[in-house]
DNA sequence: GAAATCTATGTCGATTATGACATATTCGGA
DNA sequence: TCCGAATATGTCATAATCGACATAGATTTC
């Protein structure tokens, strides 16, 4: 395939690499999952660091502790949204935040 | 008010602290947006760099091109999700992504 | 080891984000 | 200027996420 159909399929809005280019939405999918699951993580780390308990951080944010606790727990009914907003609740700061997003990509490397 | 009394008031979800820790929400809700402003621009930048238009990451997406404008425009109705989800999907990279949310708090300073 | 506190899990109606569509507007090249 | 492509904006039904609640299990404290 030339060069110039290759982006005029892809501005269309088609994949037109490799088997791997299609494994890749997969990849993207486990990537933003690793992510999320790095955040998790955070949050319970930095809640505790806090010394609050899952009510006293739900309270903060209007929400629940159950839904702090789903959120620990990486369930998937929790969006990123909601874990940065937590992050930011529990006082994180934009580079923390980086950092363990950053951190996601080890994990997959694991 | 004591630390003790201090601490178990903020174990049960109560803000202790001055009137700066009520307007510690708002804050963290303007760090939040102005997150989501940097990813969003982080969207438009790579996705002009790939040579894509919005219909086409739209489709990569499996969204429309309506919500890639709005997502790029920082509309309110899009989710940190969707605008991490086609970060990830136009190839930045999570130091890519890290660099955007520090990006967002030079914004804040400015 | 009982009581009290904290965390995990399931469910549910309400709220919000979503893709799709229609259509308006902007932009760039002939 | 005209025309087609790209982008912006509004609306809507559906789907995903939400807070709340109930309750089970785990952990701590006395």
């Amino acid at each position: 395939m030339n060069s110039n159909k290759k982006k005029r399929l892809e501005q269309a809005g088609w994949v037109t690499g490799s088997a791997a280019d299609f494994l890749g939405l997969d990849d993207e999918e486990s990537r933003f999952i690793e992510m999320k699951l790095a955040l998790a993580a955070g949050v319970r780390e930095l809640r505790v660091k806090r010394g609050l308990t899952q009510t006293a951080l739900a309270t903060r944010l209007k929400s629940s502790q159950s839904r702090v606790a789903k959120m620990e727990a990486g369930d998937r009914s929790v969006s990123l949204d909601l874990l940065v907003r937590s992050l930011l609740s529990v006082g994180a700061s934009s580079a923390e935040i980086a950092k363990w997003i950053k951190r996601a990509d080890a994990a997959r490397a694991a």
